[in-house]
DNA sequence: CTAAAACTGGAGATCATCTCCACTTCAAAA
DNA sequence: TTTTGAAGTGGAGATGATCTCCAGTTTTAG
């Protein structure tokens, strides 16, 4: 996956022990207020190392948050395999407020990528939406889930839901709310008829 | 409700100045790559000026953005009196969307004052919050919308909206997208039965 | 008109970011 | 094992943005 570069050893050790101390930091919320630089100190390296390793402070929040996502993906896949498709799908947003709740760094990770103007969550932000399109793709092969939206859609919901994580006391409960209100809009009611869609007319 | 200062004629002047100028800057897009102290040599005061009047460069936004949001509260409480209580939400809702499709400068500063550590959205995130929360507690009441969703919840899928703005080139349509799956999942059928809430037991 | 209070503005202190390069370490070839 | 040069390291200091401070100016009350 990524052949890209052989990479030497103790560049490798670096690059771990870099990692290391940004999951530590991020998890304890500490992340957006520590120096840069005092970073490199604390995982043991000198600045030039740090910036070679990562150029900015939103690409080791990336890397960390790859890592995130690559378990999140793998529990779709498992999900997808294992149970009906519209219950995968309902178990894996959950699953995905569940773990914003438990670890912060993932939720508070999120929401400042999203806030970055550069494209910075390219990677790990591509494999989540990926996962979520095959699930929502899925259900909507087996008929249960309407077929108008985009996975984007859920997305941009699940950015916002992490983004709010620490400015909301009921943040447990209104995460809850979104997904809940996300799932019931999605299944598809026998009814027929205009979408009622795109009247936007009336507006401005 | 700004009753709390009477303010000297030379400062209100100043303030005016700022405030003008932050709304161009925020309208073109260049808000966040600007020089805060430049900034405050293009409205024409010092910088000790700009420090006093606005702290922050998120206090700034958040001033702008409070204008902002008292036109779409206006909006809200102006449908709220024209039209049915759920397609007030509805035309509400969209029209938030179009708002920030036609004024980038809303949408790139919600999202940043949501990632924001600080709680600098307080004010004008609250009067959003409110019309939102009244929007809907009337549809509630009118019995065509379910009762167990708190108003926050929608508040939050708005943020990702908002964040996702300039990420994303299919933006309208997903942004479109999620405000359907909301309205569709709020509508209430009349269907009763367990809410199939909380059965999070499957996972960790 | 006078004086106290309020406000201004920009020079410069402060501080985080990032570059640059002399030195060290690694690992492949002999 | 020794040699060799490519890859990597680290930290001193340049850079540049942020914010403070206060001498001077403007406003308003008396």
């Amino acid at each position: 996956m990524n052949a890209t570069k052989p990479l030497r050893a103790d560049a490798q050790r670096n690059r771990e022990a870099l990692l290391a101390t940004a999951r530590e930091v991020l998890d304890a919320g500490d992340f957006f207020d520590l120096r840069f630089d005092d970073f490199a100190r604390l995982a043991g390296v000198g600045t030039g190392t740090l910036y070679r390793h990562f150029p900015t402070r939103e690409a080791l929040a990336e890397a960390v948050y790859h890592e995130e996502v690559a378990t999140l993906s793998a529990r779709a896949y498992e999900l997808r395999a294992t149970l009906p498709a519209e219950e995968a799908l309902a178990v894996f947003l959950r699953g995905v407020v569940d773990h914003m709740d438990a670890n912060q760094g993932l939720a508070r990770t999120l929401a400042t990528l999203m806030a970055t103007r550069s494209g910075a969550l390219a990677e790990g932000g591509r494999a989540l939406e990926q996962a979520v399109g095959d699930l929502v793709a899925g259900a909507v092969r087996d008929g249960v889930v309407r077929d108008d939206v985009e996975g984007g859609a859920i997305m941009m919901a699940l950015h916002g839901i992490g983004a709010a994580h620490d400015h909301r006391p009921g943040w447990r409960a209104e995460a809850d709310g979104v997904i809940t209100l996300l799932l019931d809009g999605l299944r598809l009611p026998p009814m027929s008829g205009p979408r009622g869609d795109s009247d936007n007319s009336r507006l401005r």
